[in-house]
DNA sequence: TCTATCCATCAAGAATTGTTGATCTATAAG
DNA sequence: CTTATAGATCAACAATTCTTGATGGATAGA
Protein backbone atom coordinates (compact mmCIF):
# COMPACT_ATOMS: atom_id res chain seq x y z
CA UNK A 1 0.00 0.00 0.00
CA UNK A 2 0.48 3.67 0.34
CA UNK A 3 1.46 4.53 -3.40
CA UNK A 4 0.24 7.57 -2.89
CA UNK A 5 -2.18 8.82 -6.22
CA UNK A 6 0.14 11.44 -7.87
CA UNK A 7 -0.90 15.09 -8.94
CA UNK A 8 0.28 14.34 -12.34
CA UNK A 9 -1.73 14.04 -15.71
CA UNK A 10 -3.92 11.18 -16.14
CA UNK A 11 -1.80 10.32 -19.15
CA UNK A 12 1.60 9.68 -17.47
CA UNK A 13 -0.47 8.24 -14.56
CA UNK A 14 -1.80 5.74 -16.64
CA UNK A 15 1.78 4.68 -17.91
CA UNK A 16 3.03 4.30 -14.52
CA UNK A 17 3.00 0.75 -13.36
CA UNK A 18 2.59 1.61 -9.77
CA UNK A 19 0.45 4.14 -10.68
CA UNK A 20 -1.92 1.50 -12.58
CA UNK A 21 -1.85 -1.07 -9.71
CA UNK A 22 -2.81 1.29 -6.99
CA UNK A 23 -5.53 2.28 -9.58
CA UNK A 24 -6.38 -0.77 -10.67
CA UNK A 25 -6.59 -1.67 -6.56
CA UNK A 26 -9.30 0.84 -5.62
CA UNK A 27 -11.39 0.64 -8.61
CA UNK A 28 -11.71 -3.15 -8.10
CA UNK A 29 -12.67 -2.22 -4.44
CA UNK A 30 -14.88 -0.46 -5.53
CA UNK A 31 -16.16 -3.13 -8.77
CA UNK A 32 -18.17 -5.16 -6.13
CA UNK A 33 -21.79 -4.66 -4.95
CA UNK A 34 -21.59 -6.35 -1.32
CA UNK A 35 -18.76 -3.26 -0.77
CA UNK A 36 -20.58 -0.56 -2.65
CA UNK A 37 -23.34 -1.46 -0.01
CA UNK A 38 -20.50 -1.48 2.88
CA UNK A 39 -19.76 1.98 1.34
CA UNK A 40 -23.29 3.48 1.80
CA UNK A 41 -23.95 2.28 5.14
CA UNK A 42 -20.67 3.67 6.05
CA UNK A 43 -21.83 7.23 4.88
CA UNK A 44 -23.62 7.11 7.92
CA UNK A 45 -20.59 6.94 10.28
CA UNK A 46 -18.37 4.67 11.51
CA UNK A 47 -19.22 1.00 12.00
CA UNK A 48 -18.32 -2.00 13.52
CA UNK A 49 -18.43 -5.46 11.47
CA UNK A 50 -20.87 -6.81 13.86
CA UNK A 51 -23.70 -4.03 12.69
CA UNK A 52 -22.62 -4.20 9.09
CA UNK A 53 -23.27 -8.20 9.09
CA UNK A 54 -26.75 -6.97 10.42
CA UNK A 55 -27.12 -4.02 8.15
CA UNK A 56 -26.02 -6.32 4.83
CA UNK A 57 -27.63 -9.79 6.01
CA UNK A 58 -23.55 -10.83 5.21
CA UNK A 59 -22.08 -13.83 6.98
CA UNK A 60 -18.79 -12.67 9.21
CA UNK A 61 -16.29 -13.50 7.03
CA UNK A 62 -17.53 -12.78 3.96
CA UNK A 63 -17.69 -8.77 5.43
CA UNK A 64 -14.52 -9.46 6.65
CA UNK A 65 -13.11 -10.36 2.67
CA UNK A 66 -14.46 -7.20 1.78
CA UNK A 67 -13.56 -4.89 4.08
CA UNK A 68 -9.87 -6.15 3.67
CA UNK A 69 -10.35 -5.45 0.15
CA UNK A 70 -11.27 -1.87 1.21
CA UNK A 71 -8.78 -1.30 3.29
CA UNK A 72 -6.16 -2.55 1.16
CA UNK A 73 -7.16 -0.20 -1.26
CA UNK A 74 -7.15 2.30 1.17
CA UNK A 75 -10.55 3.38 1.14
CA UNK A 76 -11.89 2.68 4.23
CA UNK A 77 -10.10 2.80 7.99
CA UNK A 78 -10.01 0.31 10.86
CA UNK A 79 -9.85 1.48 14.79
CA UNK A 80 -10.03 -1.29 17.34
CA UNK A 81 -11.87 -0.28 20.30
CA UNK A 82 -12.25 -3.15 22.64
CA UNK A 83 -13.95 -6.49 20.92
CA UNK A 84 -14.83 -4.28 18.17
CA UNK A 85 -13.12 -3.14 15.04
CA UNK A 86 -14.67 0.21 13.48
CA UNK A 87 -14.51 1.08 9.92
CA UNK A 88 -14.71 4.52 8.68
CA UNK A 89 -14.33 5.77 5.14
CA UNK A 90 -11.53 7.82 4.17
CA UNK A 91 -11.87 11.40 2.60
CA UNK A 92 -8.47 11.85 1.51
CA UNK A 93 -8.69 8.85 -0.97
CA UNK A 94 -12.21 9.35 -2.20
CA UNK A 95 -10.31 12.79 -2.55
CA UNK A 96 -7.66 11.46 -4.73
CA UNK A 97 -10.15 9.48 -7.06
CA UNK A 98 -12.48 11.86 -7.58
CA UNK A 99 -9.64 14.29 -8.63
CA UNK A 100 -8.38 11.47 -10.74
CA UNK A 101 -11.45 10.88 -12.84
CA UNK A 102 -12.05 14.12 -12.55
CA UNK A 103 -8.82 15.01 -14.38
CA UNK A 104 -9.76 12.23 -17.00
CA UNK A 105 -12.88 13.76 -17.97
CA UNK A 106 -11.11 16.77 -18.61
CA UNK A 107 -8.60 15.44 -21.19
CA UNK A 108 -11.47 14.00 -22.49
CA UNK A 109 -13.67 16.51 -23.08
CA UNK A 110 -10.76 18.48 -24.72
CA UNK A 111 -9.96 15.61 -26.80
CA UNK A 112 -13.22 13.76 -28.01
CA UNK B 1 -26.92 -0.94 -20.44
CA UNK B 2 -28.13 2.96 -20.25
CA UNK B 3 -29.06 3.18 -16.74
CA UNK B 4 -27.94 6.38 -15.63
CA UNK B 5 -26.33 7.40 -12.48
CA UNK B 6 -28.60 9.42 -10.66
CA UNK B 7 -28.47 12.62 -9.30
CA UNK B 8 -30.11 11.37 -5.48
CA UNK B 9 -27.68 11.26 -2.60
CA UNK B 10 -25.14 8.37 -2.60
CA UNK B 11 -26.58 6.73 0.14
CA UNK B 12 -29.88 6.26 -1.98
CA UNK B 13 -28.04 5.37 -4.94
CA UNK B 14 -26.18 2.45 -2.58
CA UNK B 15 -29.43 1.06 -2.11
CA UNK B 16 -31.19 0.84 -5.75
CA UNK B 17 -30.40 -2.28 -7.19
CA UNK B 18 -30.04 -0.78 -10.58
CA UNK B 19 -27.86 1.92 -9.20
CA UNK B 20 -25.74 -0.54 -7.90
CA UNK B 21 -25.25 -2.89 -11.11
CA UNK B 22 -24.51 0.19 -12.95
CA UNK B 23 -21.69 1.44 -10.89
CA UNK B 24 -19.86 -1.69 -10.08
CA UNK B 25 -20.25 -2.25 -14.03
CA UNK B 26 -18.17 0.93 -14.57
CA UNK B 27 -15.68 0.52 -11.38
CA UNK B 28 -15.28 -3.20 -12.35
CA UNK B 29 -14.25 -1.32 -16.41
CA UNK B 30 -11.31 0.69 -14.49
CA UNK B 31 -10.04 -1.97 -12.28
CA UNK B 32 -7.92 -3.68 -14.80
CA UNK B 33 -4.74 -2.37 -16.01
CA UNK B 34 -4.94 -2.87 -20.02
CA UNK B 35 -8.63 -1.18 -19.65
CA UNK B 36 -7.13 1.82 -17.84
CA UNK B 37 -4.04 1.88 -20.09
CA UNK B 38 -6.62 2.04 -22.81
CA UNK B 39 -8.54 5.05 -21.59
CA UNK B 40 -4.44 6.66 -20.88
CA UNK B 41 -3.95 6.22 -24.57
CA UNK B 42 -7.51 6.96 -25.30
CA UNK B 43 -6.80 10.83 -23.99
CA UNK B 44 -4.53 11.85 -26.68
CA UNK B 45 -8.11 11.29 -28.84
CA UNK B 46 -9.84 8.41 -30.65
CA UNK B 47 -8.33 5.39 -31.84
CA UNK B 48 -8.97 2.52 -33.73
CA UNK B 49 -8.63 -1.38 -32.29
CA UNK B 50 -5.05 -1.63 -34.41
CA UNK B 51 -3.69 1.56 -33.06
CA UNK B 52 -4.48 0.47 -29.46
CA UNK B 53 -3.32 -3.21 -30.38
CA UNK B 54 0.09 -1.48 -31.54
CA UNK B 55 0.36 0.78 -28.46
CA UNK B 56 -0.47 -1.28 -26.08
CA UNK B 57 1.43 -4.42 -27.51
CA UNK B 58 -1.60 -6.43 -27.01
CA UNK B 59 -3.50 -8.82 -28.87
CA UNK B 60 -6.30 -8.14 -31.23
CA UNK B 61 -9.16 -10.26 -29.32
CA UNK B 62 -7.70 -9.03 -25.92
CA UNK B 63 -8.64 -5.43 -26.95
CA UNK B 64 -11.85 -6.60 -28.01
CA UNK B 65 -12.45 -7.83 -24.99
CA UNK B 66 -11.83 -5.28 -22.88
CA UNK B 67 -12.98 -2.40 -25.88
CA UNK B 68 -16.12 -4.29 -25.09
CA UNK B 69 -15.97 -3.98 -20.82
CA UNK B 70 -15.87 -0.09 -21.50
CA UNK B 71 -18.08 0.28 -23.94
CA UNK B 72 -20.65 -1.66 -21.89
CA UNK B 73 -20.12 0.58 -18.96
CA UNK B 74 -20.37 3.46 -21.11
CA UNK B 75 -17.10 4.97 -20.22
CA UNK B 76 -16.37 4.97 -24.67
CA UNK B 77 -18.12 5.22 -27.53
CA UNK B 78 -17.29 3.42 -30.85
CA UNK B 79 -17.81 4.75 -34.22
CA UNK B 80 -17.33 2.62 -37.81
CA UNK B 81 -15.75 4.11 -40.52
CA UNK B 82 -15.08 2.03 -43.41
CA UNK B 83 -12.92 -1.08 -42.09
CA UNK B 84 -11.93 0.80 -38.76
CA UNK B 85 -14.11 1.34 -35.69
CA UNK B 86 -12.76 4.35 -33.52
CA UNK B 87 -13.27 4.24 -29.45
CA UNK B 88 -13.38 7.23 -27.91
CA UNK B 89 -13.57 8.35 -24.11
CA UNK B 90 -17.31 9.96 -22.91
CA UNK B 91 -16.90 12.57 -20.84
CA UNK B 92 -20.45 12.54 -20.23
CA UNK B 93 -19.74 8.74 -17.96
CA UNK B 94 -17.05 10.21 -16.90
CA UNK B 95 -18.53 12.95 -15.04
CA UNK B 96 -20.99 11.25 -13.55
CA UNK B 97 -18.42 9.28 -12.06
CA UNK B 98 -16.63 12.32 -10.76
CA UNK B 99 -19.85 13.97 -9.27
CA UNK B 100 -20.67 10.01 -7.38
CA UNK B 101 -17.18 9.60 -6.01
CA UNK B 102 -17.06 13.90 -4.97
CA UNK B 103 -20.39 13.31 -3.36
CA UNK B 104 -19.28 10.44 -1.56
CA UNK B 105 -16.53 11.78 -0.48
CA UNK B 106 -18.48 14.60 0.92
CA UNK B 107 -20.70 12.32 2.92
CA UNK B 108 -17.25 10.90 3.89
CA UNK B 109 -16.22 13.84 5.08
CA UNK B 110 -19.08 15.15 7.25
CA UNK B 111 -19.80 12.26 8.86
CA UNK B 112 -15.53 10.90 9.62
C1' DT C 1 -9.82 -19.22 35.03
C1' DC C 2 -13.72 -20.27 32.23
C1' DT C 3 -16.70 -18.69 28.80
C1' DA C 4 -18.69 -15.83 25.34
C1' DT C 5 -18.22 -12.41 21.72
C1' DC C 6 -15.88 -9.98 17.95
C1' DC C 7 -13.23 -10.53 14.22
C1' DA C 8 -9.29 -12.19 11.08
C1' DT C 9 -7.70 -15.94 8.51
C1' DC C 10 -7.63 -20.24 6.17
C1' DA C 11 -9.01 -24.06 3.12
C1' DA C 12 -12.00 -25.83 -0.38
C1' DG C 13 -15.14 -25.22 -3.85
C1' DA C 14 -17.99 -22.25 -6.94
C1' DA C 15 -18.20 -18.56 -9.92
C1' DT C 16 -16.45 -14.98 -12.62
C1' DT C 17 -12.72 -12.97 -15.50
C1' DG C 18 -9.02 -12.75 -18.60
C1' DT C 19 -6.10 -14.93 -22.40
C1' DT C 20 -5.23 -17.21 -26.67
C1' DG C 21 -5.97 -18.88 -31.14
C1' DA C 22 -9.49 -19.89 -34.52
C1' DT C 23 -13.42 -18.49 -37.05
C1' DC C 24 -16.73 -15.33 -39.06
C1' DT C 25 -18.51 -10.84 -40.93
C1' DA C 26 -17.97 -6.60 -43.23
C1' DT C 27 -15.57 -3.47 -45.91
C1' DA C 28 -12.71 -2.22 -49.63
C1' DA C 29 -9.24 -2.77 -53.18
C1' DG C 30 -7.60 -5.19 -57.33
C1' DC D 1 -15.22 -12.32 -58.09
C1' DT D 2 -11.09 -12.82 -55.37
C1' DT D 3 -8.28 -11.32 -51.87
C1' DA D 4 -6.79 -8.72 -47.92
C1' DT D 5 -7.57 -6.16 -43.70
C1' DA D 6 -10.18 -4.59 -39.38
C1' DG D 7 -12.49 -6.19 -35.84
C1' DA D 8 -16.18 -9.07 -33.26
C1' DT D 9 -17.09 -13.43 -31.33
C1' DC D 10 -16.41 -18.08 -29.75
C1' DA D 11 -14.40 -22.08 -27.37
C1' DA D 12 -11.08 -23.81 -24.26
C1' DC D 13 -8.12 -23.05 -20.78
C1' DA D 14 -5.84 -20.29 -17.04
C1' DA D 15 -6.15 -17.23 -13.40
C1' DT D 16 -8.70 -14.50 -10.03
C1' DT D 17 -12.22 -13.66 -7.06
C1' DC D 18 -16.01 -14.71 -4.07
C1' DT D 19 -18.47 -17.68 -0.75
C1' DT D 20 -18.89 -20.76 3.06
C1' DG D 21 -17.77 -23.09 7.11
C1' DA D 22 -14.11 -24.04 10.37
C1' DT D 23 -10.44 -22.47 13.32
C1' DG D 24 -7.84 -19.39 16.17
C1' DG D 25 -6.52 -15.04 18.59
C1' DA D 26 -7.88 -11.18 21.42
C1' DT D 27 -10.81 -8.98 24.68
C1' DA D 28 -13.97 -8.75 28.41
C1' DG D 29 -17.29 -10.38 31.73
C1' DA D 30 -18.58 -13.97 35.35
Amino acid sequence: MAVPLPAKTPEKTLERPADLARLSRVFHALSDETRLKIVGKLLAGEKCVCELTDALDAGQSRLSFHLKALRDAGLVSDRRAGRWVHYALRPDTLSEITRFVGSVREGAARCC
